[in-house]
DNA sequence: TTTTGAGTTGTTCGA
DNA sequence: GTCGAACAACTCAAA
């Protein structure tokens, strides 16, 4: 009889294709979960996807044989004591690239040592082992496209995603498993229940992940390369990252089934997959990326803090319909579509001037995908201090955006319905819509939906000025 | 070490 | 209406 051995699931929480379970599957075994209350740590919609997460994964587990154990606290104290109270000399868990989870994995690492047992960490969540990637010079990439490249040719033999387990053996000793008193432990939905909504949008857990993924290869893929960019579009996305972003599905799981089924958005998607790599790969390399900019001449970059601008755009209030129906999207439903995260992050960093840690903290708080790594390489990108970023003067103009992207106005008519009845050549610029066409159409300006918080023209002229600005006297 | 080519996602202006 | 050029110059990766 082997040893009993704990598996700490974090950010893969799935049975299958699960490097850390499929080490330890034929030991007894102690599952289990830590939810660490940090500040810094999941924000509100992450947390209600957690929490159901959390219910998903202790039934599987259940069901198996081995329930999961929920603990609240200090996993740096926890995890040796539950080691020691079964015995099991080893952990396995996934590795993160979170620096906060860097740092609490070494630490529980030393402290499990001091007992003579260890921390055995596993790539569970990325398709790339974010130290073992190196350009030729021996340094960590910093743009993207000879990244991807190099990632690509490494999974070329890329083995194929292991199977769940169907039964696992509890370790001896096993605490209580995951019941229902005990759900009081995990994240509490928030109050009052903003996420009202989510259930009609999401099946968080394995099962959810698996179905969304299914029904994307069937339903997207082969379109995807030209609708991705349609915010009106059904299948237009994968909609996979919160599912990813907890790992209740493995990035080696999506790449080889959208293998598996091939067609003409196939090279297009799994580039999308490989940019989640380069984000985490930057995080690793650059842990100071979610506060920091990458590149320091932007410390000295002219922001104009503004609670009331940030507060309007928070709440889709911003007189522009695509950045408007977007920033409600994710209010109500915790996701934004890739397109729309890209114009309302673009118009808050350069029409607005506010900074791009205001967006940053905001998408994390309210997106259930909030990933800190693809979320702070993003922010940056927009703003232009980011690694591969976008030239200053590359500034969306969201109504050209909207135009372009949304012609016939069905993203904005769904999410901004004051402005619905407003005919195609209007839904994009209210605006300039004459009066008797927004009387018809039900508006009336000011009241039923604002005015523009900037014009476009001065916003764009102001922050080619700001970056001039740095660039000349800042730094 | 030096050199060279390349680099997610745009907009505006003027011919 | 369409098209190409300008925007401004820099860093990175690899030969």
């Amino acid at each position: 009889m082997h040893d009993a051995a704990l598996i700490w699931f974090r950010q893969d929480l799935r049975l299958a294709d699960n490097a850390a379970l499929a080490a330890v599957q034929d030991r007894p075994l102690l599952p289990v979960y830590v939810i660490e209350d940090e500040p810094g740590g999941p924000g509100g919609a992450a947390r209600w996807w957690l929490h159901h997460s959390l219910v998903a994964l202790g039934r599987s587990l259940a069901e198996r044989g081995a329930p999961l154990v929920v603990l609240r606290g200090d996993p740096r104290r926890l995890i040796p004591d539950l080691a020691a109270q079964v015995g099991a000399a080893e952990v396995h868990a996934g590795r993160q690239s979170e620096p906060a989870a860097r740092r609490r994995d070494a630490e529980t690492h030393d402290a499990l040592q001091r007992d003579g047992r260890r921390l055995v960490l596993h790539r569970n969540a990325l398709l790339h082992e974010p130290h073992r990637v190196r350009t030729a010079a021996g340094k960590p990439f910093a743009v993207f496209t000879p990244f991807s490249r190099a990632v690509f040719a490494q999974l070329a033999d890329l083995p194929p995603p292991m199977l769940a387990p169907d039964r696992l053996a509890p370790a001896p000793g096993t605490p209580q498993g995951l019941r229902a008193e005990e759900f009081r432990l995990l994240p509490a939905p928030p109050q009052p229940d903003w996420a009202r909504e989510f259930p009609a949008h999401w099946t968080p857990g394995e099962a959810g992940a698996a179905a969304r993924l299914a029904a994307f290869l069937r339903e997207g893929l082969a379109q995807y390369g030209a609708r991705r960019d349609v915010p009106a579009a059904e299948w237009g996305t994968s909609a996979l990252s919160p599912h990813l972003h907890l790992g209740e599905v493995s990035p080696r799981q999506v790449w080889h089934a959208a293998q598996a089924r091939g067609g003409a958005g196939l090279p297009t998607f799994l580039k999308e997959l490989l940019w989640r790599e380069f984000s985490h790969h930057l995080l690793w390399h650059r842990p100071e990326m979610p506060d920091q900019p990458l590149r320091p001449e932007f410390s000295a970059f002219p922001w104009r803090q503004d609670a009331t601008m940030l507060r309007a755009w928070q709440r889709g209030q911003t007189g522009y319909p695509i950045v408007d129906a977007g920033m409600r999207q994710l209010w109500r439903s915790g996701w934004m579509h890739n397109r729309v995260r890209m114009i309302v992050a673009s118009f808050l960093v350069k029409h607005l001037l506010q900074p791009w840690q205001s967006g940053e903290a905001w998408f994390r708080d309210t997106l259930v995908d909030a990933d800190l790594a693809a979320n702070a390489a993003n922010w940056q990108w927009v703003a232009g201090c980011g690694a591969d970023a976008a030239p200053y003067f590359r500034i969306f103009n969201p109504v050209l955006q909207g135009e372009t992207f949304d012609p016939g106005g069905a993203y904005v008519r769904r999410w901004c319905p004051e402005l619905a009845r407003l005919p195609d050549r209007f839904v994009h610029r209210p605006h300039e819509a004459p009066d008797t066409v927004l009387r018809g159409a039900g508006v009336t300006p000011g009241h039923d939906y604002p005015a523009p918080l900037v014009g476009l023209g001065e916003g764009r002229a102001r922050a080619l000025a700001a970056f001039g600005a740095m660039r000349g006297g800042g730094g």
